[in-house]
RNA sequence: GCGCCUGUAGCUCAGCUGGAUAGAGCAACGGACUUCUAAUCCGUAGGUCGCAGGUUCGAAUCCUGCCAGGCGCGCCA
C-alpha cells in the first residue's frame, strides 16, 4: 500500500518519542513504563513547529510529575540521529514542538510526480464494494438548484471513494410508480384538453409548470387529438408515460451537462414487476414485521427506535412509497453493497429512523447504510433572495444555473460548505471574475503553472524530470510552505472519505491556491539560474498536478489557459 | 408539543471527534503591474464562539437547561 510520506513522518516522530519515555523510564527519570496512545498533530501556528505533540500532559497523570518536566525528560532522550527534526521546544502547559529539516520535506515532491493522478490515494476502502444513490428527483418536473447541490456532494462523495479504493457504484432511483406519476399524467392530461378548446379549470393540486402545457403541445404534435378518444384512464396512463419519459431524458440532459455520471439508472417500478415489493411486504407479514390494523398493512418500525409505526399497505390494496423503498433498499444489499449511502434532501430527515428500521429488520446492520442530509439551498441574486415558488412552477432550475454560471463554478460552489449548512447561492457572485469567487482562484493557479510550464518548454527546459541539485535550491520560506502544504493534501483526503465530507477538500484547495499565489507574486520561477530554474519549476509543477487532483474529485475542470 | 439541523468578526463561512494567542474570504482603509496571466499579492483594522451552568490540567468542540432561526412530524412522495 501506499504510504504517504507526511503520515511516515508522524509516525517516525511518534516512535521516537516512546523510544525517549522508555529510555527516560529505564534511567529512572520517568516512574511509570505505562505510556498512552498519544497524537500527533499538527499546529494552527507556524511558531509551534511542523509537528506537536500533548503526551506529557496526557502522561501527566499516570507518571504523577508535571507535564513539563516528563516533556523535558522525553526531549533529552529523544535519538535524532538521523538529522529529521531541527528543532524542539516544550512550549505552553507542556506540548512538545518539532522543527522538521528542510531536507527532509524534499522527497514529498518525488512523491507527488510519481504517483501523479493517484497522489493522495489511499487504500482504505479495500475493494469493498459501496453504492451512493442521490439526487433521485421524481421525473415530475426540471431538476432546480437544490438537486444541483445534492448532485455535486453525491458525485463528489463517490469520487472521494473510489480515490479511496471503494468499487463505488453510483445510481438514481426513478420514481417511476405510484400517485405522483398519475398526477403528472393527470395534470398533462388537461392541459393537453385544454389545448382543444375544452374550457376546463386546472386544479390546485395539478403541477403548474409551464413546462407542463410544452408536454401537452408535444403530445399534440405528435398524436394529434387521438388521447381524446381512448378514454380518460388510458389517456391518463399514456400522457403520464409520456411526460415521465420527457422529463427523465431531461434530467439525464441536465446532469450530464453538470458532469454527473451515473453507474445505473434504477426504476422503481422494475421492483414491482419483478415481484421484489410482494415479496418483502410477505416476508415481514410472516415474521410478524408487519401487522394489519384499520384495514392498512402497518411495519412495526417502533421496534427498531422509530417513533411511530409506519403503514405499507393501505386499506385500498396499494402500497406506500415505502413499501417499495424497503425492497428497494433491500435490493442494493442483494447486488452485494456492503455499505449504501443515501443522499437526500434535509426536509427527508424525518424518513431516517423508518429506513434505518427497514435495514434491520431486513436482517442488516443499521450501520451499513448512511445518510447524507444536505441541507437546502437559498438562491440569491447580488444578494436578493430569488423568488422560487415549486407549487406556482415558478423556479430556477439547475440548467438555467449551469448555463448562467457555468458548470464548474456551480459545482466548487455547492461544495464551499459544509453539506450540513444552508447554503446561500448567489448567481452574480459565481460569475464574478475576482478572489471573491473561489472556483477561479483555485482554477487560476493551475492556468498560471499552465502558462510558465509552456514557457519553460519554449526555453527548451524540461519539468518532470528530478534533479536533486534543483530541489536543494528551493530555500525561500514560501517554497517550504508550498512543499508542506501539499504533504498535508493525503490527510486531507482520509479525512475527506472518513466523514465523507468533500467540503474539505475545497478548503484545502482554496489554502494551497493562496500560498501559490503569494509564492507566485513574490518569486519568479523561470530566473537566469538554470539549476534554480528546474527547481522552482519542478515545485510549481507538483503544485498543479495536485490542485487538478483535488478539483477532479470535485469535478471541477482544471483549465490550461483563463 | 415532539424530533433533527444551525447559531463563531459588519456579511458568508472554516475550525482536523478536547489543546497553545479562535482562523479565512468579502466588505472598509492603505499600498504593489516595464516581469512566467493584476481572475493576483502585501499591510491595517475587526470577537462576550447565542445565553447560563457542568465535566478537567484545558471547552467553539463533550453533557444539561434555556433563547433564536430553519426543517420535519400523512393510509403523500
Amino acid at each position: 500500500m501506499y504510504k504517504a510520506y507526511h503520515n511516515e513522518m508522524k509516525q517516525k516522530i511518534k516512535n521516537l518519542i516512546l523510544q525517549a519515555a522508555e529510555r527516560a523510564h529505564q534511567k529512572g527519570e520517568l516512574p511509570s513504563s505505562e505510556f498512552p496512545s498519544i497524537d500527533i498533530e499538527e499546529p494552527k501556528l507556524e511558531e509551534h513547529g511542523d509537528f506537536s505533540t500533548n503526551a506529557a500532559m496526557i502522561m501527566a497523570s499516570v507518571q504523577r510529575m508535571p507535564p513539563r518536566k516528563i516533556a523535558e525528560a522525553v526531549l533529552r532522550n529523544l535519538d535524532n540521529s538521523e538529522g529529521m527534526i531541527s528543532g524542539m521546544e516544550i512550549a505552553g502547559p507542556g506540548f512538545m514542538n518539532f522543527f522538521i529539516h528542510t531536507a527532509f520535506w524534499y522527497p514529498v515532491l518525488r512523491e507527488i510526480f510519481e504517483a501523479d493522478t493517484r497522489y493522495g490515494f489511499s487504500d482504505l476502502g479495500k475493494g469493498k464494494k459501496v453504492q451512493v444513490e442521490f439526487v433521485s428527483a421524481n421525473p415530475t418536473g426540471p431538476l432546480h438548484v437544490g438537486h444541483g447541490r445534492g448532485a455535486a456532494v453525491g458525485d463528489s462523495i463517490g469520487n472521494i471513494l473510489s480515490f479511496c479504493g471503494y468499487d463505488v457504484s453510483k445510481e438514481y432511483y426513478i420514481n417511476d410508480s405510484g400517485r405522483q406519476i398519475q398526477t403528472l399524467g393527470r395534470s398533462v392530461f388537461l392541459r393537453y384538453k385544454q389545448l382543444f378548446g375544452e374550457n376546463i379549470p386546472f386544479p390546485e393540486d395539478c403541477y403548474q409548470g409551464d413546462y407542463i402545457i410544452e408536454l401537452a403541445k408535444t403530445i399534440r404534435e405528435e398524436k394529434g387529438g387521438g388521447l381524446l378518444e381512448c378514454g380518460e384512464d388510458t389517456a391518463i396512463g399514456c400522457a403520464a408515460r409520456f411526460a415521465a419519459e420527457s422529463i427523465m431524458k431531461g434530467i439525464r440532459n441536465d446532469l450530464e451537462a453538470f458532469g454527473v455520471r451515473f453507474d445505473s439508472w434504477f426504476s422503481e417500478q422494475s421492483l414491482y414487476d419483478s415481484g421484489k415489493v410482494d415479496a418483502v411486504i410477505r416476508d415481514f407479514r410472516n415474521r410478524k414485521i408487519i401487522y394489519e390494523s384499520d384495514g392498512a398493512g402497518w411495519f412495526r418500525t417502533t421496534d427498531y427506535g422509530d417513533e411511530k409505526d409506519r403503514v405499507v399497505v393501505r386499506s385500498s390494496g396499494q402500497t406506500t412509497y415505502f413499501a417499495s423503498d424497503i425492497a428497494y433498499h433491500q435490493d442494493k444489499f442483494d447486488r452485494g453493497f456492503e455499505r449504501i449511502i443515501d443522499v437526500w434532501g434535509a426536509d427527508h430527515h424525518g424518513y431516517m429512523p423508518r429506513m434505518k428500521a427497514a435495514i434491520e429488520a431486513g436482517g442488516h446492520d443499521r450501520n451499513q447504510f448512511e445518510v447524507i442530509l444536505v441541507q437546502l439551498v437559498n438562491l440569491l441574486r447580488g444578494g436578493v433572495p430569488v423568488a422560487m415558488s415549486t407549487r406556482a412552477g415558478e423556479f430556477v432550475t439547475l440548467s438555467d444555473v449551469i448555463k448562467e454560471v457555468g458548470r464548474d463554478a456551480a459545482r466548487f460552489l455547492f461544495l464551499t460548505r459544509h453539506y450540513d449548512s444552508p447554503l446561500d447561492f448567489d448567481l452574480e457572485l459565481a460569475k464574478k471574475k475576482t478572489n471573491e469567487n473561489p472556483v477561479f482562484y483555485v482554477q487560476y493557479v493551475h492556468a498560471r503553472i499552465s502558462s510558465i510550464v509552456l514557457k519553460a518548454r519554449e526555453k527548451g527546459m524540461e519539468n518532470e524530470a528530478e534533479d536533486e541539485a534543483a530541489v536543494a535550491m528551493l530555500k525561500e520560506p514560501e517554497e517550504i510552505r508550498l512543499i508542506k502544504t501539499m504533504a498535508r493534501y493525503p490527510e486531507v483526503v482520509r479525512c475527506s472519505v472518513e466523514f465523507m465530507e468533500p467540503h474539505r477538500i475545497t478548503f484545502y484547495l482554496m489554502d494551497l491556491a493562496a500560498s501559490f499565489h503569494a509564492y507566485y507574486n513574490k518569486h519568479r520561477v523561470l530566473t537566469d539560474e538554470p539549476v534554480l530554474s528546474r527547481g522552482r519549476l519542478y515545485l510549481v509543477s507538483a503544485v498543479k498536478k495536485v490542485i487538478r487532483n483535488g478539483l477532479t474529485l470535485l469535478g471541477v475542470g482544471a483549465p490550461e489557459k483563463m
